[in-house]
DNA sequence: CTGTTAGCGCGTTCAT
DNA sequence: ATGAACGCGCTAACAG
């Protein structure tokens, strides 16, 4: 068997094809790069030849090495196991390779120490660009970063950091959901979000849902957070006498599932007890109960998005940083059919 | 604003470290690597206070280059948005880390064509060992990977390639899912599977549940792959004349969420008309109907040990190819609790 | 058009 | 215990 402890499995190098070819490492470069106008037709068949006798596969650590340039984009994840992220990793990493990129995805598991680990390793793997996904802690990493590469946002903003933004309109997500309810009858709506933990596009929403709320003289509403106790709070919502029918307006995925489960336990039907919007469309919105409503986020378009900005700054735009909103797409349901007011 | 177009954004290297610490590179370098017992601690302290003062950063291309060890893990998966993909993604990542590795995921999107691309990329980035969660054409391609580096199957066996294989333990997993349906009453079962589409491990599903229910004279048993038309089969499934109640039995998660559509579709009640269970356990099973009775696999385990028998070969070891079967876990939920039979 | 040369940033002999 | 010199695989000048 192979012993692949042997720190070099020795690979065909460009020296070797360049021998096999009989010419010169020089040319052989050229055929591999972009420069394969400059050969002579003989040549550039000899190498061709060469490079598949021999499986040849130029080395990118050392071409990065030499020309500063490793075509490689890091993306650094919050939490990958979010359907959010996925979805929008997979639109960057398909224009990625559109253009010739490939994508590094670093995951954080919300853990502020695996962030600063990542970023270390990012940047010593000579990225080209960053993407970023988190609340951003280790300012002072990311900084040098910046300094370094240009850098873009992607749904959570960090504070103080002058970067391109690419996301969700907030404030039209929340004027839609709302819109909606009204619409369809409910007068008392409790938003139901994540933990704010300093993520910038949960206070955003909450912050438009509460500015909005004021405006719209129809409707009452309140906030709740997940978190401990949650389902007996939803259940107080539920049951304090009120001025018109009731809905929950989750504002991700994750807090739709915490708040589904929560609904379940409690014991309530879906959703005839309640309506129900939710961020996000996730695979299951359409199984629950009578299918829930959705605000859809065009995550593959904010992906491809993101990498256009890194791509429009390595190419030397110097603009200053300019923020991408997105309008999310409501995808009707059952919940909210249960009051209809047209 | 800065330029980043410039190919090489002057870093600070190991040579600025060595002349602001006033020592030799090669100090540096032992002070980075694994040989800082053998500097004074006088040297020592001078160049840890340089590398913080300049916020040097080795830089992991040229390490690579010259050790011929770049700490890089490369895994190949089919579809990134499958959850159970990101599960065993998540594991595989958490061990890496441990272990001082990182890990390059590349997703092939179920094409070929990509897996081809992303198979030469890894190669050129000169990952130590492989992961792969796809289908493997372009035996090429492989076989020349594994020549130069170990070779970990995870989930599906790639034909003739013989290579440390770790998954779900099949047969077992049918085993408990008909005995649990037995158990609860159910006479006729349905197996749903995606296409086979070449997938070992669906292969194997259908062939155990095939030779199982041939051995289990109580139940009966077929076999439906979604698809064309798919809904409309199932309820021909329902309708038809059985000697005792009915059950689903989906062989995987993609194929849960297709059957649960369908089912709605078809307006049937869940779980009162047909029993289901369910291979993998996804965050919405408990959330349908009365819930889906799952049997989770254990999916930070599989990558977990996916990793573990790529860092063996890595030491040495050459024993002969292994096979790890994971057993699954079953979770009972509303979804079998029609008809009880104990 | 082609070959020669000199590094990219680092690890690793060798000396000292 | 420390430094000088060479080379990893490749690209980018510069010659010819």
């Amino acid at each position: 068997m192979n012993d692949f402890s042997a720190a070099q499995r020795s690979r065909v190098t460009m020296l070797d094809v360049a021998e096999h070819a009989g010419v010169s490492k020089a040319s052989v470069s050229r055929f591999i790069g972009d420069d394969r106008a400059l050969l002579s037709d003989a040549i550039a068949r000899r190498i061709e030849q060469a490079i598949a006798e021999l499986g040849y596969r130029p080395n990118q650590m050392a071409r990065g090495l030499k020309r500063g340039r490793t075509r490689l984009i890091g993306m650094l994840v919050a939490d990958i196991r979010n359907p959010y992220s996925i979805a929008v990793m997979h639109g960057v990493e398909t224009a990625c390779r559109a253009h010739g990129y490939s994508l590094v995805v670093c995951n954080t598991d919300r853990d502020d120490e695996q962030e600063r680990q990542h970023l270390a390793l990012l940047r010593s793997y000579n990225i080209e660009g960053l993407i970023v996904n988190t609340l951003g802690h280790h300012r002072a990493e990311l900084d040098e970063l910046k300094r370094e590469m240009p850098l873009v946002l992607v749904d959570r903003k960090v504070e103080g950091l002058d970067s391109d933004m690419v996301g969700l309109n907030n404030p039209q997500a929340v004027e839609m959901a709302l819109a909606h309810l009204e619409r369809r009858g409910y007068r008392n709506v409790l938003l139901v979000t994540e933990p704010y933990d300093g993520t910038s596009s949960r206070i955003e929403r909450v912050a438009s849902f509460q500015a909005q709320i004021a405006q719209r003289p129809e409707l009452t509403g309140s906030v709740l957070e997940t978190g401990d106790a949650f389902a007996q709070h939803v259940e107080h919502f539920l049951n304090t006498p009120a001025d018109g029918p009731k809905a929950l307006f989750c504002a991700n995925g994750v807090a739709a599932l915490t708040c589904t489960r929560a609904l379940r336990e409690i014991g309530c039907r879906l959703f005839e007890d309640v309506g129900l919007i939710a961020l996000d469309d996730l695979d299951w919105y359409p199984l629950v109960g009578s299918g829930i409503t959705a605000l859809a986020q065009p995550t593959e378009a904010i992906g491809a998005r993101a990498f256009e900005c890194l791509l429009k700054r390595l190419r030397g735009d110097a603009e200053a940083a300019r923020n991408v909103d997105f309008a999310p797409v409501l995808v009707e349901r059952g919940s909210t059919h249960g009051f209809r007011g047209d």
